[in-house]
DNA sequence: GAGTGGTCTAGACCACTTA
DNA sequence: AAGTGGTCTAGACCACTCT
C-alpha cells in the first residue's frame, strides 16, 4: 500500500503564466487561496516547504514566500519555524474588511433597496467640519438616505461629503453604495476611524426607522481617509439591532 | 540661500547594529515609526528613494523595502509607483487591534476595577460547545465578570473557557485582563469573530448594570481563535453605552 | 527621459524545532 | 542531525508618473 502524500500541494495542480500580466506571487496565492476555500487544502495540512515548491513551479524562492506571506497575513495560513506551513484550523475565513452596508447586504442576499430622503449643499456643522477637516460653514454635500430590506427600514445613513469630489447622482445612490460610487470616481479608500455604540431613539428616529420611541438603536460614526490622507466621508448612522449588527474578523497584530 | 533637503530622512540619523539580533529590516522599520510618531517625519513628507536609503545604510534594496512594506502595511505609509514613498497624511495612526476592554481603559487612565462574580466549572451549552469546539454538556470554565470604572458599573462580562488552558485564578482576574493572562499562559492570539449590537436591557442586566429595564445596552459577542486555530475563548458581554463604545480604525485590504 | 516603486532571481547563512 | 522558516544580498528588468 502505497503511502499517502505528505505535502498535499503536489496535488493541486499548481501552474503561473508567465506571459501573464499578473504577478507570479499573486498567480500563485489566488490558487492557494482557492484550494483553501474550496476545501482542497483542509485545515491543519501542513504545505510542502517553500525550496521544493518553488522548484516544482520554476520560481525562486522569495517569490513564492511573498505568495505565502500574503496569505499569512490574511489569516489563512500559520508558519512555524522548523514546523512549517499549516492551513489555519479555525473555520472563520473571511478578511476584515471596510464593511459598506449595501455590499454587506447585497452579499448576504437581501436585495437591499435605498430610499434618498436628502440630498444637497449645507454648510458645515462645527463637528462636520473637524471630521472633513473643512472650514466651518463651507458647503458640504449632505446625503440622508433610508436603507430597506425586503421592504422594511434597516438603517438611516447620513452622510457628509465634501465638495468636489464625486457626482453624487440621486439616482446612482439609490441603485448602489456609496463606497462604490467613490471606487468608481478614482478615490482609493485607505482608512476609517469607526465608532460603534448604542442609544435609546428620539422620536424622529424611531419615526423613520419604524420602531417606538426609546427603542435601543445601534450607532456607528466613521470618517473615511483616502490614500492622501484627505477624509472623504463622515457619517452617523443609525440601525435597528433586531435587523442588523456589526459581525468581523479580527486579525491580532503582531 | 542654501535649497532644504528633499529627503527628510537624511537629517533622521538612522543606523542599523549588525550584532545584534534584531532583524535589520526591524531595527529600521521602528527607527523610521518613531520619527513619525515623534512628528519628525511629517505627514505628506517624501521619503528619499530606496536605492539611495539602502546605500546610505549599507543595506541591500531587498532589506529596505521589507522594513517600508511594513509600515505601509501599518497604514502609515503610502507608496505610489513612478512618485515615491509618503508618510500619510491623515491624523489618524492608531493600528487596529483585538481590543481587550481592561487595557482600553487601562490606557484611557481609567483605573478599572473588575469583580469576579462567578469563576466554576458549567456543562457547556448548545451554544458555547459549538462556540468553543467542544462537546455538548462537558466542562467548560465560566467566568462572569462586572468590569467598573470610578465605581460605576460599565460592563458585564461573561466568558466560557475550555478546560486545562490557563489556571483562572479569581484574585488574577481581579487585577489583570483576560487576555493579558492568556498571553503569559504562552497562547498566541491570532484571530476573533465578533458581532456587536444592541438590545434592550432585561430586569437582570439592568440591575447588574444600575441602568433600568428597557434600557439601551451594546451587546458584544466574540470568539477568540489561537494560532493553532483552536477556540480559546467565548464571550458574551454587554455594555452601558453611555459609559463605553467601541472605537477603532480600520485599514482597507487592497 | 529620468526617476520611482513593483517584481523577480539565485544564491547564502542563521535560528528554531523535531527526532 | 536534518529539515524548516527567517533573514539577507546584489544584482536585474519592467511599469508607471512626472516634466
Amino acid at each position: 500500500m502505497p503511502k499517502p502524500e505528505v505535502d498535499p500541494t503536489v496535488q493541486l495542480e499548481l501552474s503561473v503564466d508567465r506571459s501573464s500580466p499578473v504577478p507570479l506571487y499573486f498567480q500563485l496565492s489566488q490558487q492557494l487561496e482557492a484550494a483553501i476555500e474550496h476545501g482542497t487544502l483542509t485545515p491543519g495540512s501542513l504545505l510542502g516547504n517553500e525550496i521544493e515548491l518553488a522548484a516544482r513551479l520554476g520560481l525562486s524562492r522569495p517569490t513564492v514566500r511573498q505568495a505565502i506571506q500574503s496569505l499569512v497575513d490574511k489569516g489563512l495560513l500559520v508558519r512555524r519555524r522548523g514546523v512549517g506551513t499549516q492551513v489555519v484550523h479555525s473555520q472563520v475565513k473571511r478578511p476584515l474588511e471596510l464593511s459598506s452596508l449595501y455590499d454587506d447586504l447585497e452579499a448576504a442576499g437581501q436585495r437591499p433597496a435605498t430610499r434618498v430622503l436628502v440630498n444637497r449643499l449645507v454648510p458645515a456643522s462645527a463637528e462636520v467640519a473637524a471630521a472633513l477637516g473643512v472650514a466651518e460653514d463651507s458647503d458640504v454635500h449632505r446625503v440622508e438616505r433610508l436603507r430597506l430590506a425586503h421592504g422594511e427600514p434597516m438603517a438611516y445613513l447620513c452622510n457628509f461629503l465634501p465638495p468636489g469630489l464625486i457626482d453624487l447622482d440621486t439616482d446612482q445612490l439609490e441603485t448602489t453604495g456609496l463606497y462604490r460610487m467613490m471606487r468608481s470616481a478614482g478615490i482609493t479608500l485607505h482608512s476609517a476611524r469607526q465608532s460603534i455604540g448604542a442609544r435609546a431613539a428620539t422620536k424622529e428616529e424611531a419615526e423613520r426607522l419604524a420602531e417606538e420611541a426609546g427603542a435601543p438603536l445601534l450607532t456607528m460614526q466613521r470618517v473615511t481617509f483616502d490614500d492622501t490622507g484627505r477624509a472623504v466621508e463622515f457619517g452617523t448612522h443609525t440601525y435597528r439591532p433586531t435587523r442588523y449588527s456589526f459581525e468581523f474578523q479580527l486579525l491580532v497584530r503582531t
